[in-house]
DNA sequence: TCCCTTTGCGCAAACGTTTGTTATATTATC
DNA sequence: GATAATATAACAAACGTTTGCGCAAAGGGA
């Protein structure tokens, strides 16, 4: 089976000697701007209705030196627990760039490697990008920075200077934490991943926080950092069980769903012996036996939020540096 | 903050006129398209990569009618054990649309509205396109056949006449069913979802097509499709439980999650009471006490190869109709 | 040396739009 | 009714490439 051969399509020039008019007649009477006369306007866009006409996109980029397409950033992400919140960044992102006439352009991209990128920027194939995740020492941002082309993070910038988007990863855990204080519950652990993803400086910021409210500070034998393997978040589990902690608050739900299988494998009894918190609700605890206490960002108004803060600044708007979004604190069994 | 002015870049013909050149020279040189001297290419590639230069994509599009875009329609999912097929098959594209200098552009449609699909054929902003869901009565298709553009389906095409890509749901599905009655398991009850989707017709056809090769049919009672939600499962397993069926093959991993818990809700015992099997495994069931037996089907071939294919059509080239892959059957602990 | 073929490169048209400028027709002003 | 002001639409240049064609130089065979 072989592809179709090109058909031959309408063009602005067939429209305007169809109609006896100039191209340009043509041109003004679709966008509405420049002068044009009403009756001449209504005669060309009814012929254009009913005949079909349809701007080639490369020809209306070339000339207005604008693409109407948004780059969409994504790592490479294979885990259930990230899947859903980097789905929900595209679909909002997707949704909000349709409903403005806007095409995504999606790359996908690990850690470092920035070709992908440089290629979509120098060939200039989008007015503007959303970068999906942000990192200590983001490769990504200065080299957006420097082609001058508009871009908002989704995540928070280390030393700011970008455009920036993102659920209150601080404030939501600071008020969890608190929350967890304010109900006598002591010796809290933190269980965090990798800390190079600001996202989780963020959150571990947050934990920090509510402790420093009260003018305190955590044990810090009770902090766990970087806890990138199965066999090492059950390490820390352990420990902590020798240390008393009262109760774990996992970065997320990577972690949280670990800790939970250990506990239950182990015969510990949640909430009355250990309580369980996470910092991030993925749906992947939903069959859990037990509620499990976290925090519910929302994920899709953050992905909406973030594409309407590119198309404003492609549009020359001036816009906030710094969005931060609300959150939940949604209290279940796990911490009762 | 404002988005940055447009920086002035370097066009072919700063390049050419840098050179004391033509732009035709450039031209020739970096596509190695047409009569071009040795040593003049040699200068004027070491020139570009010094210096830098490149080519600006609308223009491009525009000379050759040739966008290096493809387009990917995927469909509004939201469920945990859809996320990850389709998040595989857009990995999947995307790698293969990299590797071959092309960049995807998504969209995400749900089920009839063809208006996005529309424009970007229209507009000519692909030169080609992957269809990720196909419908017994799907509305893409017919659209994409008139457009004359490239496209393959991954999943397979009610009445053919399309380039499809699949897994080969129905032999595995045949081979699973097999199995199982090749293991003295008899009365296996189907458990199937929205039979409007294609993959869901061709599971169902392989779990009869195993009885046919023995010259049997499978007991109607046991067959249960439309399945549309959590309650209409709970009655199927309710009844299934009292017809006394061996053996739940479930259409998906969605349907199996719900049955193993509504099994382990009533106390029914895995394997010895009555034995479960998933005809695609999601990763959704990994924690699952219970290891469950499963058809593999690896997505990200299925992805790579749908794309490859695209792009083979793009060039022209010859392309096989219908393209079957692989799949592996997984025997676990849950039809012991 | 001459003629023919090949090779290398420049010229200019084409791709399909948008948009600044100009010409013309219409209306308003006195 | 002449002139100024305005509204409308056409003209043509520009956007940055690719590519068919033509010309000159180089190479080859007699």
């Amino acid at each position: 089976m072989k592809g179709g051969e090109a058909e031959r399509v309408k063009t602005i020039q067939d429209v305007a000697r169809e109609l006896g008019v100039s191209t340009s007649t043509v041109s003004r009477s679709i966008s509405g701007k420049g002068r044009i006369g009403k009756d001449t306007r209504e005669r060309v866009m009814r012929y254009i209705n009913e005949n079909g006409y349809y701007p080639n996109a490369a020809a209306q980029s070339l000339a207005q030196s604008k693409t109407n397409n948004i780059g969409l950033i994504l790592p490479e992400v294979d885990t259930l627990v990230d899947m859903p919140f980097f789905h929900s960044c595209m679909y909002a992102v997707e949704e909000m760039a349709q409903a403005n006439d806007y095409d995504i352009l999606v790359v996908i991209t690990s850690g470092k490697d920035t070709r992908p990128l440089e290629r979509l920027i120098n060939n200039r194939k989008v007015d503007g990008m959303v970068l999906t995740r942000t990192y200590e020492d983001d490769c990504f941002v200065p080299l957006l920075k420097e082609s001058r082309i508009p871009f908002v993070t989704i995540g928070q910038v280390k030393g700011g200077e970008a455009v920036q988007v993102d659920s209150d990863n601080t404030g939501a855990c600071m008020e969890l934490t608190s929350v967890l204080l304010s109900k006598k519950v002591g010796r809290i652990a933190y269980l965090g991943g990798n800390m190079e993803q600001m996202v989780n400086q963020c959150r571990y910021e947050g934990y920090l926080g509510a402790y420093g409210q009260l003018g305190k500070k955590p044990d810090g034998k009770l902090v766990y950092r970087n806890l990138n393997s199965k066999t090492m978040i059950e390490k820390a589990v352990e420990e902590l069980l020798e240390k008393k902690a009262e109760c774990m608050l996992c970065q997320d739900d990577f972690i949280c769903d670990e800790v939970l299988h250990l506990l239950a494998e182990k015969g510990v009894n949640i909430p009355e012996d250990v309580k369980v918190a996470s910092c991030h609700y993925s749906r992947i605890l939903d069959n859990y036996p037990i509620t499990v206490t976290s925090l519910k960002f929302d994920i899709m108004q953050l992905g909406r939020t973030a594409c309407k803060i590119l198309l404003d600044m492609i549009d020359g708007k001036e816009v906030p540096e710094k969005t931060l979004l609300d959150y939940e604190v949604i209290l279940k069994e796990s911490t009762k």
